[in-house]
DNA sequence: TATTGTTATACTCTATAACTATA
DNA sequence: TATAGTTATAGAGTATAACAATA
């Protein structure tokens, strides 16, 4: 009875692309987020880390909240987080001193490998019962559909400025 | 410039399968709540409609609550609003008369078949760089990602009672 | 006058616990 | 005593607006 009414409920909506990829994102984002727990990092505090470790030049904050599409209000607490914690510092820029540039330190280049290994370890999980080409084909799906959204690479739609609800 | 950081930043973790469902999938449920929002709906009480019109029998307000991995204390004010806008009635159940029997009203119905067709639209947008094939194998390959994950059809991770974030 | 970073306030959603009425 | 439904309170997170310092 209750697998009827699954099979009724599936038929609905259960099997479009739009649930089932919520669906499963929203899972991985949960279990990226209690894998990540442990290091003390969240995952905002991890996309900001990430953002500034890969740029060529210093990142200001407004830069910062640009490249994540945040606001550069709600950048301010997590700046405060990351640089209580040791793994950035704020300095002010010579040229503008209105503005700081964000610095992460070698802490926080050590927690961003680790939290870059809980990525990956996901994937693996993910892909437990899929062929390494059923990987690749997914892969590949699935960045194609984040083009066809205009999604920019990886830039979460969470962090930026959001309706009120989603599920 | 902005281009080298981008391609470092996927290098990173941008096109893992964990991060690319999240996006993605964040993407849908936005997109998704944003043209429900017109037929003042939103996206829980879809879910409880759905779910109460594809039941056999009658529900209780815990037994959706079960349903969708939701606690009671939540499905409350939902039930609330779709009883004030006609679309479920309360009834007492003369079996137990301490629960409630909750019945989707004709209008209900017919507000579930237009949120249901938003689906389909939605579907249609996502795909709209893939192949019919490709389709399938994208639907297939996150089915079976979703049950790794011990997803079950159709029950919406947001849903439930949820650590206090994601993204 | 515009911009960077900051703070303050209000609002939404949720978790938790306590309450009532029935069983 | 346990359970269905309800209500109240507190907390996290965000949006918005206003502020100081500098351009």
């Amino acid at each position: 009875m209750t697998r009827d009414r699954r099979t009724a409920y599936e038929s609905r909506y259960g099997l479009s692309l739009a649930f089932l990829s919520s669906q499963v994102g929203a899972r991985s984002a949960q279990l990226f987020a209690e894998r990540l727990a442990p290091l003390d990092v969240n995952p905002r505090e991890f996309a900001v880390l990430s953002n500034l470790a890969s740029s060529e030049e210093p990142l200001h904050q407004q830069a910062v909240a640009d490249a994540l599409g945040m606001h550069r209000n709600n950048v301010v607490a997590l700046i405060d987080a990351l640089e209580a914690k040791g793994w950035v510092r704020r300095e002010r820029d010579s040229a503008d001193r209105r503005a700081y540039v964000l610095v992460p330190t070698r802490a926080g280049l050590r927690k961003l490998g680790r939290a870059n290994a809980i990525v990956e370890k996901l994937d693996v999980v993910l892909a437990a019962s899929l062929t390494t080409s059923e990987v690749d084909q997914l892969r590949d799906l699935l960045a194609r559909v984040a083009g066809e959204l205009g999604l920019a690479p990886g830039v979460h739609p969470h962090l930026a400025a959001r309706p009120r609800h989603s599920p």
